[in-house]
DNA sequence: TAAAGTTTTTAGGTTTGCCTAAATTATTCA
DNA sequence: TGAATAATTTAGGCAAACCTAAAAACTTTA
């Protein structure tokens, strides 16, 4: 199988696919894509055609979705190409580490094998993004950490953020109201049985947040 | 005027366009805009009504084109980000200079001006890409360098090769099987009246080039 | 200066990636 | 379980950026 190029789009429904599936691993529905893409679920079910027809996913009509192991190859790919760019644009280029998301999701998209690996080498082989996410290596291997959600700490333990998982600009906004970025310390000062959102404190100074929130900031216990 | 976002194809016929007006100051032909770009004449008209009615260029039917006040303002900001690039992945990427011109080709096309702001301040401000292009700054100021031709030389006068025009693969692959590169020390050892091409030493060899391959190598006397 | 040749445009298609509206299938829940 | 609701697909369209073939306008040349 020589490696097709694929279109932009394409790629970002690969991307968002695999996003979805779960390292691969669960099915994943045309709304879903819908919504992450911004694009109406008929054209979705358009491209899942498409991408079925090339064995990028396999796609079952009215049931959903699977990515296919060669989609997840491409989609690795592309996972790494954008956070390779995401750690230029921040070390080297001294964006803030909310800025660099934007820019990264145009630069994922020019495709030379050579050029992100020189980028890869330039960078030192960086493991993790400026997100905290794990950055694939070449052959598409992962560090598969899976860190802890603030949700997950008890009442009076503390941890550092260490990862942030939306990368929605209203979210960064939401983080940088609440003063939280990677290395923040937080501690759990209540959990609220009701909606199981969690009074944090952060600088000394105390916030409730949502279950959602909670569930897009992964910590490191200290 | 808002800056209206220009897609890949539009960049592209504009950069095309100001590379063969010299400057803004030729009309240019459908065919010749064609040649360059790989596209047929047919479909150069279409692009040329839509630039027309952005204002971007001035279309006089059967006649030509001529590029616009700011239709030369965004060429140059692209043959900025272009260049700037360029440097990106000579300097700092290790890419040799024959390897870079095709991926900056896509590179361009990210219009972020925070971007290329910051890439050139990273950069160090260059004047001057891999192929000794002059790079124009954030207004598109160039320094606009007329550097001479080879062809320009007299017999057994010498000069340092400072500037390659030609930037398609088969020129660099001639250009190394010559064993020119930037920085070069080259003597004229003869001129053909017949053809006007040139008998010069490089590295001790002789070699005749023809009045096409001089014209593309500029060169500073020395 | 008229015929021949060249350049450019027009007309009519195609593909990609999207859209809306309507039809179909699946799911929920009364 | 059957009716309402939700999810998904089909059908038909559209814009961008190409193409080929044919017509029209310019230029050259005899
Ligand atoms: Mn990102
Ligand atoms: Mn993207
Ligand atoms: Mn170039
Ligand atoms: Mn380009």
């Amino acid at each position: 199988m020589p490696n097709i190029k694929l279109s932009k789009s394409e790629e970002n429904y690969l991307k968002s696919i695999f996003n979805l599936s779960e390292f691969g691993n669960k099915q994943v529905s045309t709304n879903s894509i819908s919504k992450i893409l911004n694009i109406e679920p008929a054209s979705v079910t358009d491209m899942l055609k498409k991408l079925s027809k090339k064995n990028l996913v396999y796609h079952e009509k009215y049931k959903g979705s699977t990515i296919s192991k060669s989609g997840i190859k491409i989609a690795l790919q592309i996972i790494r190409r954008h956070r390779l760019w995401e750690v230029f644009l921040h070390d080297k280029l001294k964006f803030k580490w909310d800025e660099i998301h934007e820019i990264a999701e145009e630069l994922e998209h020019v495709s030379s094998e050579e050029l992100i690996d020189n980028l890869d080498k330039y960078l030192k082989y960086p493991k993790i993004d400026p997100h905290g996410d794990p950055i694939p290596n070449k052959l598409g291997e992962i560090d598969f950490v899976d860190k802890i959600s603030i949700s997950d700490l008890n009442i009076n333990e503390k941890g550092i953020v260490s990862r942030i998982i939306n990368e929605d600009e209203e979210f960064f906004n939401l983080l940088k109201k609440l003063n939280i970025e990677i290395g923040t310390e937080i501690k759990i000062v209540d959990k609220i049985e009701y909606d199981q959102s969690v009074e944090i404190l952060i600088n000394k100074k105390s916030v409730i947040i949502s279950k959602d929130i909670s569930n897009n900031i992964k910590i490191t216990k200290i």
